[in-house]
DNA sequence: CGCCTGTTTGAGTTGGGTCAAAGAGAGTGG
DNA sequence: CCACTCTCTTTGACCCAACTCAAACAGGCG
């Protein structure tokens, strides 16, 4: 799911995406601190990013304030796609977060894998449809756990180990769930010897196989 | 969302999305009756379709059976959309349908618009995130009626009218509920005189401003 | 140490699921 | 034309997974 950027620069192209002049030099690297928002839903695009470092998250908001994060935005994952020059969302850093701005060049290359960048990304989404619709919570914890695991998941031994950058809230919000039944879920897991905590943002996967098991159980 | 497509063809390539030849000539155009599949999950992708005439289903399954919608495709949509050459959905027609192969062109303005059009779509999906992860069963019913009512709406004195061309569980897998709440909901709303259904298959929208009012109750 | 924030656990409630049965069309064929 | 069947929808009764509310716990920090 990284882009494969091509080298070759040609003229600037903004057209395909935000007709606004990009105030970012090409290329040039952003730093941001845990918990700075990068942009709100309605802000005039300025360009796609890509994350270098860190994670940030991509959310919807109710006017009565209830939450759906719609993705995790890991390293190679880009940012700031839309269809209209204005975003749709709103994305914050929920670690300290290095972003570089994309060149949007008039590269037919590039074009491609920027299809194919959003193609798996509906890939993706079509999966969290199935989970946000029709999983329990149990499986939707347990799929959460495996995918990570998937992308940053670090064998250690008999384990795969990982951090979660993101606290419970956002677990919840990410799922559908409420932080307590998430809670329980990592409580249950953890009882039944499936992972291990050791600390709060750490993930241990023990038995891999029975979690996996457990993403989609028989009704 | 309509693909701008653009006029003047130029040599194919493929190797943007599915990288196998086109069985299909260029803009032929290909009928199927309702419940027709289109493609499955797994299958090799034989380029893009658009819609013509008809509704499309795209859907994921799980291995006991739950299945959930992840998009109806109605005319002007396209369908077929994938990063590495396969299938990740299936998709069968829910009306009769037409399709038209789409032109892989190595045209620039063609990549370009279809960028946009899978941006539109991933900013839709977040959209339908928030609704299957943090709204209720008449919030999500009446978000539904909304949507299609922007869409295929036509206007008919004071109320707006349109055809449903998806059944009851249809919407239940679509909107992450069972049969029997969509239709508990659909009657309530019918009870309150905000919508009317003529047919079963036919929604007459009496009181917009109430419908919208109820896509996203303050908690 | 005390405070603050985030997490876990417990107790009680409820929205929406399941199961069951009735109703409503749309075919079909005698 | 009507009886019968089949499928889809609606309605009712009951139940449970996950929510809310509340309190205890844990770690980090000034």
């Amino acid at each position: 799911m990284h882009l494969n950027n091509s080298q070759n620069s040609k003229p600037m192209f903004d057209h395909f995406l935000a007709n606004k002049p990009n105030p970012i030099k090409n290329n040039k690297l952003r730093s941001l601190k845990t918990g700075q928002p990068i942009f709100y839903e309605g802000d005039t695009a300025r360009g796609l990013y890509e994350v270098v470092e860190g994670v940030v998250r991509n959310y919807k908001l109710t006017a009565d304030g209830r939450r759906q994060i719609v993705s995790f935005g890991y390293p190679g994952d880009i940012i700031g796609i839309n269809h209209d020059g204005c975003h749709h969302n709103d994305c914050d850093a929920i670690s300290d977060v290095t972003l570089k701005a994309i060149d949007q060049k008039t590269d037919t290359d590039f074009a491609y894998s920027l299809i194919r960048y959003t193609a798996a990304e509906l890939t993706l989404m079509h999966e969290h449809f199935l989970l946000l619709g029709r999983k329990s919570a149990m499986e939707k914890v347990a799929s959460f756990l495996n995918v990570l695991q998937n992308r940053i998941g670090k064998r250690d031994g008999k384990s795969v180990c990982y951090d979660l950058p993101m606290n419970r809230t956002d677990i919840a919000d990410y799922l559908g769930l409420s932080i307590e039944t998430v809670s329980r879920c990592f409580s249950k897991l953890r009882q039944e010897g499936i992972i291990g905590l050791p600390q709060i943002n750490q993930v241990c996967i023990y038995d891999l196989g029975a979690l996996q098991g457990l993403t989609e159980v028989e009704h």
